[in-house]
DNA sequence: CATAAAGGTTCTAGCTAGGGGAAGGTCAAG
DNA sequence: CTTGACCTTCCCCTAGCTAGAACCTTTATG
């Protein structure tokens, strides 16, 4: 099939697809036309693609991710590290995005946002020490 | 002062410095040497940059910020309305990575992670439908 | 049969927000 | 005088694509 019909079913674009084959995720065949052509299998480890990226993997765990689910003697405790390891990461990036909300979100309760020039915010970002959070 | 210097104060890196002055952010006089020459007030916008860098702000969004920074007769509004924005665009995020990351736990915990091939996470990665969150 | 639209191909350039490092000028100390 | 720390400009690199140009192939229609 052509990478149009591939890119639908798989959930990925076209320019997607062909930026993945140009850093080697994965390699497709060319039909007589010079089209790429894919099977059915191909277009399985597309989605698997499009799903890791979506859960927040890097294009680089999923090189790691797409070899071990093709590797049908994969160790499950390989997949399990990588998995554990961006929770960890996500957590961590959670933690900071909730630090980041709380102190912006005092800053905007304490503006009253009127004509008047004087602003917490203002001060917030410009004075010496830390807004609390 | 030098840029070494005005890095120091401000919590920014001489490259960012001048990656901001760069994109026209903030310019520095020059000292009869060539190098730039920055004030203590020129300090006070590198910091009032890197704070609201570090909140979470865009350089775009910290552009519109310095220049209501630097102006007295600003309405305090504009600035609430700016931060609110980015309040919201915050929790939209924190939404995204929290289901993100339930779903990447309940596959975490349902792989039992030893030697054996068969794991969920890869299942779940692979196929047809979205791993419930 | 001609042609136009809808695909496909390769290539380059751009986005964010800087970091790394080269090649060279300048300044203070020993 | 030389060394080392600082400064300058310059260009390339990162992630993960997206947009567009210039061109080729296939398919549908008059």
């Amino acid at each position: 099939m052509n990478i149009g019909n591939a890119a639908e079913k798989s959930g990925l674009s076209a320019k997607t697809i062909r930026y993945y084959e140009d850093i080697g995720l994965l390699q497709a065949d060319r039909a007589g036309n010079g089209y790429r052509d894919y099977s059915m299998s191909d277009v399985h480890r597309l989605r698997f693609l499009q799903r890791s990226r979506s859960l927040g993997f890097s294009v680089e765990e999923c090189r790691q991710l797409l070899s071990l689910y093709s590797d049908k003697d994969r160790e499950s405790a390989s997949v399990k590290a990588i998995a554990k390891a961006k929770l960890t990461e996500i957590d961590r990036k959670l933690a900071e995005l909730t630090e980041l909300r709380d102190t912006l979100r005092v800053l905007v309760r304490s503006c009253h946002g009127d004509k008047r020039p004087d602003c917490p915010i203002i001060e917030g970002l410009g004075g010496k020490d830390r807004v609390a959070a």
